[in-house]
Formats: C-alpha cells, sequence, structure tokens
RNA sequence: GGCGGCGUACCCAAGUGGUUAAGGGAGAGGUCUGCAAAACCUCCAUUCAGCGGUUCGAAUCCGCUCGCCGCCUCCA
C-alpha cells in the first residue's frame, strides 16, 4: 500500500488516509435518485468515485464498495410530508413506483456502463431495506434519541446535540442552519430541526410499509445509514457524496447512525463539487433542463470523452461545462486511442517496458494519492504517449494499461479490436482499386473512393507508397 | 439574513510561500505528404479579478473592493 491522502470534510484538510483495517476500504457512495434520468452532473459524481475506487486499488487497498439506489422517500417539498418523488414520477406516466424506479435505474446503469463506471460490490435499492430500516429505527428509539407522534417517529435532535455533535460537517450551529428558513414544520415535532425517521398518515402514499409503529414510509436519510451499516458495519472508512449532502443528509446521517451504535459512523467523508453550465449555474434535476449522456452522444461525442472531461479536473472543483470543454475532451480521448490502435500491429512480444517509462508509472500514482489529482494524473498519461511517439519507442504498454487500469478508456480493447479486424469483401475491394487509382496519379478516384471508406466507417492514411485502414472510433 | 466556496491565457484546468506559472483544446508557423489524416517540432500568461498589507521572497498568507456561484427547501 501506498500512502493516500485525501481531503475530509469533518476537519477540512488533506489527511493521510489510514482504513480501519487495511489493505480493506469499506466505501459508501450515495447513489442516485431514480425518478428521473440522471444527467452529467450527476453522472460526474459517479465518475468521482469510479476514481477514487480505482486510484485506491492502484496504490495497493482492497475496496468494498456499496452503493444504494434511493427509490423511497425522496419529498417534493419540505418536512418528508410532500409528494414522493418516484410517485409523482409514477402517476404522471401511469406505471407503478417501482416500474419507474426499475426504468430509471435501468437507465443509470446503462450510462454507467458506457463512462466505464465500475459497477459497486453492493448496489442496493431502499425498499428491499425497509425491514433493516425499521431495526435501525428502534434502536436509536431504545436509546432515546427519537420520539413517536401521530405524524411520523422523529429525531430528537436537541437532545442529540453537543459540543461536537451537531455541525460537525457543515460548520452550522442549528440555529445558524434554521435561520431565515421560512418553512412550517410539523406541529407534531419538539423542535424544527428534527427530521423524520419514519412518516406516518399519510393515506395518499402509494408506497407503505408496516411498521412498529403503523403504517407508512421512511424518511430520507434513514436508507444510507442502514444499508451502510448492514454491509459495511457500523463504522465505515469512506462516505460520499456531493457537496449539498454536507449540511442536511449527511449530518442527519451521522446524527442517527451514532445515536443508535455508540461508534463514529465514517472516519472520512469525501464530497464532490458540481458540473455547471458556462454562467457558472449548477445543473440540478428540480430545474428540469439539464444535459444527458444520450444528448452528448447523440452530437457525436464518445462517452468516455466525457469521462476524461471529468478527470481533467479535481474532484473538490466545479467544472465548467461547455462545447469547448467538451471537444477538448473528445480530441484527449481520440489521442489515447489512436496510440492503442498504432499499438496493435506492433507485436504483443515485449513483456518490458523501456526504462524511461517507469518515471511516468511513479508520476501517475504520486498525483493520484495526493488528494486524487486525477487533472496532474491526466497529464502525465499524455506526456507518456507524447514521449512514445516522440521517442518511436512503443515499448511502454504495460505501464499504459496500468494507468488505463484508473483512467478507463479500455485501450485493451481500442488495441484487441484493431487486431482482430478483418476488412469485408467490399472495402478491401475498394482499397485495391484506390491503390490502383494512386499509382496511377488518379487523385479525383483516389479521393473519391477514400470518401467512400469513410462512408464504410474506415479512415484512410496514407504513406509515400502504402496505405493504412482504421476503423473509424466508435 | 446565515454558512461555504470561486475568480489563473480565447476555452477547460493544475499549481496554494521560493528555480523558466503543469497539461489539454483552439490559434499561428514548420516537418512529412499528390491531397488529406495521424504524429512530431516551434510559438502562444514577465503574469495569476482589482487595490493595499505581511515577507528577503506571494498566484499562493492577511485585509478591503468588484464579479460569480453553491447550500440553508428535493438535488451529485
Amino acid at each position: 500500500m501506498k500512502p493516500f491522502h485525501i481531503f475530509n470534510t469533518l476537519s477540512r484538510t488533506v489527511e493521510e488516509f489510514r482504513p480501519l483495517d487495511p489493505p480493506n476500504v469499506s466505501l459508501y457512495s450515495c447513489g442516485p435518485t431514480v425518478y428521473l434520468p440522471q444527467h452529467l452532473g450527476n453522472m460526474r459524481a459517479f465518475l468521482f468515485v469510479d476514481a477514487l475506487k480505482r486510484a485506491l486499488r492502484l496504490s495497493g487497498y482492497r475496496v468494498r464498495h456499496v452503493m444504494n439506489i434511493t427509490d423511497v422517500g425522496h419529498m417534493t417539498s419540505d418536512e418528508d410530508a410532500g409528494e414522493d418523488k418516484i410517485e409523482k414520477t409514477a402517476r404522471a406516466e401511469g406505471k407503478t413506483p417501482r416500474e419507474v424506479a426499475d426504468h430509471y435505474t435501468t437507465l443509470f446503469l446503462r450510462d454507467a456502463d458506457m463512462l466505464a463506471i465500475e459497477r459497486p460490490d453492493v448496489l442496493c435499492r431502499a425498499t428491499d431495506h425497509i425491514a433493516d430500516m425499521v431495526r435501525l429505527i428502534e434502536r436509536i428509539l431504545e436509546h432515546g434519541y427519537a420520539y413517536v407522534t401521530p405524524s411520523g417517529v422523529y429525531f430528537d435532535v436537541e437532545k442529540w446535540r453537543g459540543p461536537s455533535r451537531v455541525g460537525r460537517l457543515s460548520r452550522q450551529s442549528l440555529d445558524e442552519q434554521y435561520a431565515g428558513q421560512r418553512l412550517e414544520h410539523s406541529p407534531d415535532k419538539k423542535s424544527p430541526h428534527d427530521f423524520a425517521l419514519w412518516v406516518l398518515n399519510q393515506p395518499r402514499h402509494l408506497m407503505q410499509w408496516d411498521s412498529p409503529w403503523g403504517r407508512g414510509y421512511p424518511g430520507w436519510h434513514i436508507e444510507c445509514s442502514a444499508m451502510s451499516m448492514k454491509y459495511l458495519g457500523e463504522t465505515i472508512d469512506i462516505h460520499t457524496g456531493g457537496t449539498d449532502h454536507i449540511p442536511v443528509h449527511h449530518e442527519n446521517e451521522i446524527a442517527q447512525s451514532e445515536s443508535a451504535t455508540g461508534q463514529p459512523f465514517v472516519r472520512y467523508f469525501v464530497h464532490n463539487a458540481f458540473l455547471v453550465e458556462k454562467e457558472g449555474t449548477k445543473i440540478s434535476k428540480s430545474a428540469g433542463k439539464f444535459p444527458l449522456l444520450s444528448d452528448l452522444v447523440a452530437s457525436g461525442i464518445h462517452p468516455l470523452a466525457f469521462r476524461l472531461l471529468c478527470f481533467g479536473a479535481k474532484y473538490r472543483s466545479e467544472i465548467v461545462f461547455n462545447d469547448e470543454a467538451i471537444r477538448a475532451a473528445q480530441k484527449n480521448f481520440e489521442y489515447f486511442a489512436e496510440f492503442a490502435r498504432t499499438l496493435g500491429d506492433v507485436e504483443a512480444g515485449a513483456p518490458q517496458d523501456s526504462a524511461w517509462a517507469g518515471e511516468y508509472r511513479e508520476r501517475f500514482v504520486e498525483a493520484l494519492n495526493n488528494d486524487l489529482n486525477t487533472p496532474q494524473a491526466l497529464a502525465v498519461a499524455l506526456e507518456l504517449v507524447a514521449e512514445a511517439y516522440r521517442r518511436d519507442d512503443r515499448r511502454v504498454w504495460n505501464t499504459l494499461s496500468e494507468l488505463d487500469s484508473v483512467l478507463g478508456l479500455d485501450l485493451a480493447g481500442l488495441r484487441k479490436a484493431v487486431r482482430a479486424a478483418e476488412l469485408p469483401p467490399e472495402v478491401a475491394r475498394l482499397i485495391e482499386e484506390r491503390q490502383a487509382a494512386r499509382r496511377d496519379r488518379n487523385y479525383k478516384l483516389a479521393d473519391e473512393l477514400r470518401r467512400r471508406l469513410e462512408e464504410l466507417g474506415y479512415e484512410v492514411r496514407d504513406t509515400r507508397d502504402s496505405s493504412s485502414y482504421v476503423p473509424k472510433a466508435v
């Protein structure tokens, strides 16, 4: 294991990462809410987690990753009393909540696959874990940090609050946090700070479960606590999410988890910044308009270009998303892909990389271990390829594929695809015709044939007396 | 109103006290070439929003000003 450093929101500093049980790392990520497609901003968060996992692995850690699918409990309005978003979509589309959740989960996983985001070891749906949530709420009640009312079971924030307990993440006192807030609160709450663990007596809701307190449904924070503990234990190493989760969601998760177990809930909270549009405005689900991965693909951008775009900035920085930025990322992707293709012709024989390549591996790992500096790591990878071209020395495959274990561009696949590619008969015929035309200096015909080959998906590259044919990047 | 953050070239973006301010894209010129593509080479911020201050030394620390954003309400 190499020393890994990461910014911990709990301390607001970059810390050396020390897992509880090295080299094992327990990692929990707040996953998607599946009532709408995930937009590019959402996907950035998952790309961040993917980079974190892969970087840890490259440095010798073994990561167990759990991610939730939120398919119940997110409300359209404040205070857990509004309409459930899943149900709202279900009503609008004439489907059951489960159908809605399944549909958008499938879409999410499809996009994640296209972005080469590895599947978590456990992908768990909230609605499959109602019993776990109920048990956790019972523990909180046993410890006296919650109370039952006709409208629900609430967490008693006033009782829990202490010098170091509340506002650890957000750096806000309760009074600060709620100053100026103009929401109406359930009259059953002892304090406006209290939040629902279990909601009762909302007969209009489609999704309801029996509980010791009556039929109802879980509050929107409890799922993460329950599932995190179930699959990773009462104290986990890393918990990730977007910065928007710092003040409420994660603050509440800590309170309810630690009041139930008496143990620290999370050792390292790591939060990613947003993807923003040109004016610096957040791309949000609720705003209604946001680009999807499918929009990018439709405009001719490779999904992995978006992956590289996200790698081009640190996870703690906002990324400004615009046409020029994504096109630059596309160029980067093509640059790597092109290099992998040229390796396709080189015999796979060289087991040993050239000595000069080792330095690049070191610098790459070093960058990642320094608070996941993916832009610096990406720069190193680009420099490695440039240097290989410059030296005309392609014996860098072992190094490059190690870097690709984090970059995730599947360069090995691209390389293999070129080697395995067989020319269809029609293409072969066109190529011969074109070569003849070039020999006859009939360049007009040669250019026409080049155009037709391109239509068939083959890019033509001439040298003085031969040509190569490369299937275009998909 | 409270809390937090940002402002580095045309665009994206590292760097956060000390040799020439990473890297990529775009742009300009060149090598190669029937052309094109790919690749490579050269050029492209005496300067880090502005103004003060601390320091032998600051893009990096402090203060103020301007501009922008996030969270506090579902949100990665």
